[in-house]
DNA sequence: CTGAATCCAGATGGATACTG
DNA sequence: CAGTATCCATCTGGATTCAG
């Protein structure tokens, strides 16, 4: 006790804990992008993420969207339409992430910039 | 010209784009935990950094690391202690991410709640 | 201490074809 | 349309050993 040093470290690791928690959940290639999809248009059917997402497979799209669904950041409804459709939508929860997609898209257009634009 | 929506999506995809952009460059599985450890820090040792992010190992670290210093998120600096330390440090550039990083720490521990704590 | 080199199992993900 | 199934190449990353 009393050992701040000690203590820091510890907090800091558990952050990185964080971290790490989340990025488990937005891990695979193209999780991120999936959620922005679905996050910017509300609700989004499978064939039009598969359009909005360049370059991804249906069976990529597929599993990914299940493991979304597993962690609650997604849901998924069927619409009794001819032929099926599927809509997906961000839970509550998922919603939490705008923010970091936000955060993000700034970013990666700002790091574009700096690596290849020069 | 004056198709709003089709205007919309193209917008869209390029958001996807740049949101992808930063994955690329934040994708590994340590990659965020380890600039979470230096950003913490403000400067950080090879042996401190394996000590921080727990389970990594020497090889992924090395490899990571230098990956980060390709894309210009950290520099690399070697004292000529005995024997060798090196240090690394946030970029300007990789100190942009702090708000990423702070969020995702926030989001990681609500989620954990979220999934396991319920 | 800070890596690089090697070996190797298992995960990832693309292409393609098929189903309800 | 929304997946599933199969095949298969590549990538990832752990363990271990070695080097400056």
């Amino acid at each position: 006790m009393g050992c701040k040093i000690a203590e820091f470290q510890q907090e800091q690791k558990k952050r990185i804990r964080s971290v790490q928690d989340s990025m488990d959940v937005l891990n695979g290639k193209w999780k991120i992008a999936i959620i922005s999809s679905i996050c910017c248009f509300g609700t989004r059917r499978f064939s039009d993420i598969l359009n909005d997402v360049e370059g991804i497979s249906n069976r990529m799209l597929s599993k990914e969207l299940k493991e979304l669904e597993v962690n609650q950041l997604i849901t998924r409804t069927v619409l009794a339409t001819q032929p099926i459709t599927v809509q997906y939508e961000l839970t509550e929860h998922g919603d939490t992430l705008q923010t970091i997609i936000s955060n993000l898209t700034d970013w990666g257009q700002v790091h574009r910039q700096k690596i290849t634009g020069k």
